[in-house]
DNA sequence: ATCTTTGTTGCACTTTAGGGAAACTTTATT
DNA sequence: AATAAAGTTTCCCTAAAGTGCAACAAAGAT
């Protein structure tokens, strides 16, 4: 049984809520970089906020829920094509890669 | 032969220079997602900047010239890993991967 | 307590593409 | 033009992405 909220919040106003605002010790870890940034929970919010069960969304995909679980729980890294088809077919949202340098 | 500039920019600043700035036709582009984004050309502008060659990149990420060649033309998807061996061991930067919704 | 629904895990398998070695091409230098 | 340096392309192999299935564990609902 699934609640769908049409009015869902932005990545950055979940990672607010699940690891502290920027600066925090948990917030810097998060985004220090891609071990620990863990890619599969952001996409774990995303999808219990859009109310999708891994099934629904892995028939969005075009996959099973069985490698969604994967990829939310950092078992599997996924490619960025792949990680582009969960969030654009999957959520309707879209992935933003930045390079910062020094 | 190389003229290393130290004083290297953002790559915010490459983007605006080679691509124009945000809201052009080009830079939305390039930002529109991973195919049209090409961190390849991303890549290749900070290792200019940065005043090495492909082969002097290749051997501080521990890799070879021809793959970054083939990285900076995406020809190759690399890994999320491997984008950041090269950001972060060879040009001293890092990476940031986040998830837009809606 | 039991029946569903949702999520996790393990195993085995196929396919893909990441990445290296070397040959080749292009560009720069003298 | 010749030599060297930088960059590209081809070929190849293997590691791992991707997948399915099935069994299992949690969590909820009745």
């Amino acid at each position: 049984m699934k609640t769908a909220d049409p009015n869902i919040m932005t990545l950055e106003e979940l990672k607010d809520k699940n690891y502290g605002k920027p600066g925090t010790k948990k917030r810097n870890e998060l985004e220090a970089g891609y071990e620990n940034f863990k890619i599969g929970v952001l996409i774990q919010q995303a999808r219990i906020e859009k109310g999708l069960t891994q099934e629904e969304l892995a028939i969005k995909v075009g996959t099973t829920k069985s490698y969604i679980s994967k990829i939310e729980n950092n078992i599997k890294e996924a490619r960025l094509s792949t990680l582009r088809k969960i969030v654009e077919l999957g959520l309707g949202g879209h992935i933003e890669l930045s390079i910062k340098l020094k």
